[in-house]
This record gives structure tokens, C-alpha cells and sequence, in this order.
DNA sequence: AATTGTTGCTTAATCGTTTAAACAAAAAAT
DNA sequence: ATTTTTTGTTTAAACGATTAAGCAACAATT
């Protein structure tokens, strides 16, 4: 039983497919269809279950309705659940959304880049992974419509829809020396990403505004690629200082949840023994035995952005380069639980 | 700067489209191309950077190399997982993955195949939710290609490839026997759902099998949309019973999460208090502070296969119907440390 | 009665591929 | 020298839709 037609319904209708393509995009009043045939054609339409054929439709016009999304690391939730929030908001427009995860590895996001390209997806939100510049370029050279979500290069003038990293960043610094802690460390992905920085930036700027002077051991950044051993090494070192640390900032989700089982592990108190407060946010952090302090990024609002700005974009090809940044809200739990109160 | 067709290159190097495109998919020697000519069409393919369109490839050969993942939870990390899986053994065949999740939603399902119909998909893999057996029935009348993954139902002859739930089940509970628990309950949803079922019976078979009397409230069954609060209620009450419960089952991730987020809040000892053994993965159980025990499924198995059947299919439909139930494995944990130890 | 306008429909090109069939020229076989 | 075979290439239809342009038939206007 193949699929009917429009050729099908306008054969058994006796007529053109021209008259059944206008009737059944309801250009009927435009290009004056008959009253008794037009009502004959939307009749069989449903008798024969017809079901426009997306592939014609977009070869024909050179639109698919369909968006690629590049993320780059989909094994975060904080990234699956935007992912979320981007599809529901594509369908939702009726619009179809390709994912996939490049692993923060530049070279597989070259190829989804390419095979996205080659599907003939109307454009793309991305969350660019390192060394990805040349992508951003290829994109804005090619005139290929895009929007950079919660990453985004400041030297390379684009759309992108992120959060404002150095302002969390300062905020998660603020309360905990507002806490009363005053050794605090940050632990972050040794990177180029703009988004690091800003982290490491925001980090820095609390500490010197209140007196506090930054020491170099205090901040460690990791390799992506070996997380998993370098954080502990990083938590040992920290915590053998003679200015040893007694607050800790995670700035992403990875970090976190290798840092906290690894704390686990060594059996330390939080907050007591080491106050924490983490980026990215997860159902997880309840699961701590104590409440994990965290930034809630708007994630809803990044995902719905991202794509609201695309899909205008596509609409107006020559509508303004669109930025925005988004604050995040610091969520208190006990892990910072303030020192002040529970010491003495 | 339009994209370069095969039209493009024909012209320039003054030839027939029929002859680049013979080049360019490799049939010059079925169709004796000069050798000449089709150097230089492969030259200038490159030169002009030439990318395929997919779009009119699938038009006109019926094959969209595409196929459709209906999950019934993406939220759930081991459905996201499994659907990583999918997604790189898809890739690495040449196949596009296109995600949808419908929530446990049946009427979301139907919207979300009917969506990927109409993209021409080329087969389905799906992860099914309550009450959708009558989108498998349209599937099979219609003749399209589908894998069932992780659930299926026993009374619709597919192909399906899934966990030995009722063996899982089995086996946690005789794990925690074995661990000198008597008392055990199991929390799992409210649903008519086959692999819930089993699990069920699982449960109930190893108790009988060591020749402990089931207690039907020790059987809690929440609704999947009110979790968050009837879990709560289920703990209180199996903590409230004359025969109280000293070690639970979660049938799913989900109920785990809630429940041990409860648990912690009643400030309960796991596993003095209660053991737990969860089904479900996830990086978060060794985020507790005493790590959980869990039934691993093989989930890359799983995943792996589901796409390799459907495959199989779609190049040769005829063959025959095939189904595979793995073996999960227990993964031991704290969380159920055997009681004989620990109470004198 | 000739012109113009309106209505209702068809024709045919187009999007970018694939591929069977046709064709012409050169080479091989009779 | 004619026929057959081989070689290299083109033509054109097809996939399933959209849509500008064309064409009758009839009605309305001059």
C-alpha cells in the first residue's frame, strides 16, 4: 500500500494537481478553485489519508523546517535538558530538530556541521566546542543562518543567546565570602572558551573586591579528557595548602560530580570540612546528603531564545545581529551554609 | 554563493549531469566513463566543493537514511544514554537520527510518528509508552520498518529487543535475601505496561522461591505524573506497617531519585534503615553517600542492536521477525550490604 | 458586435538527483 | 564490405510537490 499522492487525489478526482496542491494550502479563494470540486478534493484528501511529502515539498522550496542542533556535550543534563526545551520550542513552530553531541571535540563537529549541511537543515543553534572558530566563520562566510547558545566567541561577531558567566561567577564568590569563608578555590576545564574565562574572571573580581588576595593555587583547571583523575589530584592539592581551601566553586556540572564523589571518598564534611557551590544544575545535587549550592542558569529561557532569534532569522534574513545575556540566580542550599553561623 | 549541483559541474566540464553523477557515485565502470572525463569531474568536484543533496537523493531513491527514535522518557538518563548509543551506531552506517520524546504520552506519540512519517523517515526505532499499542498495529498494517527497544508487548508479534526485566527483578530480590533481608518491598509504577510487569513478577518469585510470604503492602505502585508526592506517601506508609519493610526495590531511575531524595530528608541510614536497590543508571547513585546498588542493563548491547535489526530490515524486509531479551547485572553495592554482617 | 473582464481550470517548468534507454562512433568479427 | 560488438556519451523520465502562465468559456461592458 504505497502513500498516496497528490497525483493520486487528482486523479480520482478527475482533475489537476495543480487545483489539489491550492486547495489543500487553502489557496482556493486566490486562485479561484470551484466551490463543488474544491470540497470534492479535501473530501478525498481525507478518505485517501493524504500526507504531503516533506522531501518534494522542501526540494521544491529550499526549506526544510528542520534545524540542526550541535551541542557540545549532550551527556550533561544541563545541555540535554536545553535540548529539550529547543526541540519543544522548534515543534512548536513546527519545525523538526536534528541533535548532535560533538563530545567538545572540534573535528566531530566539523562532520555533524557537514552531514547537517548536507540534509539541508535551514540553520543551526550551536554550542561551540574549543577550537570551533573556523566553523562559526565557515557558517557566517557561506551565509548559512546561525545562533550560538550559552557559548560564544567575543571576537567573532555573531547572534548568541548565554548566560552572563562572569556575573555568576563574581555572585557564587560573593556568597561565600558573604559566608564568611575566606580560602576559596575554584576548580574549572583548562580552556580558551570564553565562557571559562568569564567564570575565572568573575572568580577573581570577588575575591580582589572584598579584600581577598587571589593565590594562584587556589584555582585549578582540569583537561577535559582526564577529568576523572585530575580533579581528585586537584581536590588532594588544594586541601594540603598552608592556605588551605574551606570553600570550593565547581564551575561546571562535570567538575561537580566528580569532585563530590571524590570528596565522598576521602570523607569530608560539607560544608564543614569544605563549602560548595556549583554551576550546572541537576535533580543531583538534592541527592547530596547535604543540598548542594548552585547557579541556576535560565535554561528554559536560553533554550526558547535561541530559538526564537533563529527562527526570525530565517523568516528576515537581513534582521539585526541579535545577543543577549542572561543572568543566573544563585540557589542556597546547605552545602555553602554559612560559616559564620556554624563555626564558634 | 548558491550551492554547486551536479547541473554546475556538468556544464563546466560540458558534459551530461548523467555522467558526473555516474562519477561521482563511483558506477564508472558499470558505465564505461571515460577515463579522462572522469578525472576531470572529479576534479572540478572538489574544486567546487561539491556536496550531495540529500534532499532529491531520497526523492528520488524512497530511502531517507534516516531514522526515527521515539523515547518514552528522555529525561530519564538511561533512555538519554541508550539514546546516544543509537544516535553513533546510526552515524557510523550512514544513518540520521532523529530524536523525539514523548513524555510517556501516548497522544505525543502519535504526533511525534506522524511528524516523522511525514519526514520520510526510513524506519523507527521506539522505546513505547502506556497505551500506544495501537501506533505498533498502524506501523505494521502500513509495512513500516520498527525495532521496538527496552519495551514491547508480548501480545503484538515484533521485533523488539529488550532487558530480561522478570530475571532482574528476580535477581534483586534474591540479593538482598541473600543479604538476610525478609521484609522487602517494591515501588514501581502504576501501569499495565509489560516490562513493569515483570518486574513485578520477579519480585514476587523470588520471595516465594525463598519461601518469604508477599505482603501486598509492600507493593507500592505510584502514577508516573504524580511521582514526585505519592512516593513520599508510599514511604511512609511501607516504614508505618507492623511488618515494616527493611530493604525496597525502585523499579525505575525515576522513583529511585524521589525516593532516596525522601529518604534523605527523613535523615533515614542506608542500609541500616533501609536497603535499596535501584534499577536504573546513572553516575548519580555514587553521588549518595552510601553508593546503590543497581541492576545494570547493557545498555550499549541495547542500543547497538536495536539499530542493527532495524537495518537488517530496511535493506532486506523480508527477513525474518527477530527478538532478543538481555541479562541485566547486578552491581553490588553499599546500599545493600548484607544485613548478616553488619547486625551482629 | 466587438471588446474587456471574470471564472475555473490545465499546462508545464522547476527543485537536484538517478538511471533506463537511445544513440553515434569506433573497433572487432564476419 | 558489411555486420556485430564495444565504448562513451546524451536524452529524458521519474521522484512529489509548487506555481507562474496560458487558455477556454462565459458574463459584463462599451
Amino acid at each position: 500500500m504505497k502513500k498516496t499522492s497528490l497525483k493520486d487525489i487528482a486523479q480520482k478526482a478527475g482533475v489537476s494537481t495543480a487545483l489539489v496542491s491550492y486547495v489543500l494550502n487553502g489557496k482556493e479563494k486566490e486562485t479561484r478553485v470551484g466551490e463543488a470540486i474544491a470540497h470534492k478534493i479535501r473530501e478525498l484528501a481525507k478518505e485517501m489519508n493524504y500526507q504531503p511529502n516533506h522531501l518534494a515539498k522542501s526540494l521544491r522550496s529550499g526549506k526544510t523546517h528542520t534545524i540542526g542542533l550541535i551541542i557540545a556535550d549532550i551527556s550533561n543534563p544541563f545541555f540535554a535538558n536545553i535540548a529539550r526545551v529547543v526541540e519543544d520550542e522548534a515543534k512548536r513552530n513546527g519545525y523538526t530538530v536534528i541533535i548532535g553531541s560533538c563530545d567538545e571535540n572540534a573535528d566531530k563537529s566539523w562532520d555533524l556541521l557537514n552531514v547537517l549541511i548536507n540534509r539541508q537543515v535551514d540553520g543551526f543553534i550551536i554550542v561551540s566546542c574549543e577550537g570551533s572558530e573556523n566553523q562559526i566563520h565557515y557558517l557566517k562566510e557561506r551565509n548559512i543562518p546561525f545562533v550560538l547558545l550559552d557559548r560564544h566567541f567575543p571576537d567573532i561577531q555573531t547572534d548568541f543567546v548565554a548566560t552572563n558567566n562572569y556575573k555568576a561567577s563574581y555572585d557564587a564568590g560573593i556568597h561565600l565570602i558573604k559566608g564568611g569563608y575566606t580560602h576559596i578555590g575554584l576548580m574549572a576545564y583548562k580552556s580558551d572558551m570564553y565562557h571559562m574565562e568569564e567564570r575565572i574572571r568573575g572568580y577573581k573580581h570577588a575575591l580582589q573586591d572584598n579584600q581577598i588576595e587571589f593565590q594562584s593555587s587556589w584555582l585549578k583547571e582540569v583537561q577535559f579528557e582526564s577529568m576523572d583523575h585530575e580533579v581528585k589530584t586537584a581536590i588532594d592539592e588544594i586541601l594540603a595548602l598552608d592556605h588551605k581551601v574551606d570553600a570550593l566553586i565547581f564551575a561546571t556540572y562535570g567538575l561537580a560530580i566528580n569532585g563530590l564523589k571524590y570528596i565522598n571518598e576521602l570523607r569530608l564534611k560539607v560544608p564543614s570540612d569544605l563549602a560548595i557551590v556549583s554551576f550546572g544544575q541537576a535533580e543531583v545535587f538534592d541527592l547530596y546528603y547535604c543540598p548542594i549550592t548552585y547557579m541556576r542558569q535560565p535554561l528554559e529561557m536560553l533554550g526558547k531564545t535561541s530559538v526564537e532569534y533563529l527562527l526570525k532569522k530565517l523568516k528576515n534574513p537581513d534582521e539585526g545581529m541579535k545577543q543577549i545575556l542572561m543572568e543566573a540566580k544563585l540557589i542556597a542550599r546547605d552545602s555553602s551554609f554559612a560559616k559564620s553561623v556554624w563555626v564558634k
